[in-house]
DNA sequence: AGAGCGCATG
DNA sequence: CATGCGCTCTC
């Protein structure tokens, strides 16, 4: 929450950079029609509530019951599900027509480093095939948005682990190249993901990776519950995982001290260094590893802002 | 729930 | 040479 780049535009709403704009455009704006692939746990959506945006509609694809109790515990009925993204059809597509924001990451499993066992992106056993549905309701998207003058905006994640011709074939199939961004810039976790998208800003961020870590950045001791005499061990800590052994116990990892032993994060501390409030997975009897993994496959809340906010000054905002 | 595994990328 | 939106097999 420190004094970054992101917080010193956002929150309270409506203070763009251009403050003519704001008031007299505003009610030509459109308002934002949404859909969500491997939702997860409504990164995106909680994120453009935080930006303040007039959301007509979102839809979203996902399975996984646990991220499903999640969303629907947080945002009630808000999110209309699709259900899974292999089977949203084109005749799916034209029925929430209009489409003005598509945005997702797909399953990283058989595409990063951390998993030796990886299938890659073409075998239809493992996870990383996904990729092609998603392009696949992207391109049907964006052909439609061109031809029917729908103003349409996309951003696909995935991580920066994967290896170098899986990145280059996903950027074939978007005829575009990602840029990298380390959540390290914007919260006390490193972790570096490539964006492919249609919202610009892509030397601001380009630039931005280059950036050297400066005083105000987000520091570990800033995120941890004070009270209970926790101590940063380190100022940043690795990528986390979905496993919770990721930052706790493994090879003096261990970035807390805590009455003179070294430790791990809690797992609310966790949520907070992703930017969720405390406690927003903590629904129904979700166990602390089921919400480790949750959140270890998640978006970090701070990036995400960052990137969508350049979207203000072309839709609607409450 | 936790330790071991594993190596391409940089 | 340290790292990682993981998997599998223990307990």
């Amino acid at each position: 929450m420190a004094g970054n780049r992101s917080s010193k535009k956002k929150v309270g709403g409506n203070k763009s950079t251009k403050p003519s704009s704001s008031r007299s455009r505003k009610s030509k704006l459109p308002r934002l029609r949404v859909l969500s692939l491997f939702d997860g746990i409504g990164t995106g959506y909680y994120t453009l509530l935080q930006l303040g945006f007039d959301i007509e509609v979102i839809y979203a694809s996902e399975i996984d019951k646990d991220a499903l109790m999640v969303t629907k515990y947080n945002f009630s009925d808000k999110i209309k599900q699709l259900g899974s993204v292999t089977e949203i059809t084109t005749e799916m597509l034209d029925q929430i027509s209009p489409i003005n924001l598509l945005f997702g990451g797909s399953p990283c499993s058989d595409l990063s480093g951390v998993n030796y066992r990886k299938k890659g992106l073409f075998n239809p056993e493992g996870t990383g095939i996904l990729f092609f549905d998603n392009y696949r309701i992207w391109n049907y998207l964006n052909v439609k948005a061109a031809k029917e003058n729908i103003p349409f905006h996309w951003l696909f994640e995935n991580v920066a682990s994967m290896e170098n011709k899986n990145k280059d074939t996903i950027s074939k199939f978007f005829e575009c190249q990602p840029v990298v961004v380390d959540s390290l810039h914007f919260s006390p976790q490193r972790r570096r993901r490539y964006f492919w998208s249609s919202i610009l800003g892509i030397t601001e961020l380009t630039c931005f990776q280059d950036m050297d870590i400066d005083i105000d950045e987000p520091k570990l001791e800033d995120y941890l519950e004070k009270n209970l005499d926790r101590q940063a061990n380190v100022e940043k800590v690795g990528t986390i995982t979905s496993k919770r052994s990721c930052l706790q116990d493994s090879k003096s990892r261990n970035p807390v001290c805590q009455d003179g032993q070294y430790t791990g994060l809690f797992i609310t501390e966790i949520e907070v260094i992703f930017g969720f409030p405390q406690h927003f997975t903590d629904v129904g009897d979700l166990s602390i590893s089921s919400r480790q993994k949750l959140l270890g496959r998640a978006w970090s809340v701070q990036v995400i802002r960052d990137l969508l906010e350049m979207l203000s000054e072309k839709f609607a905002k409450k």
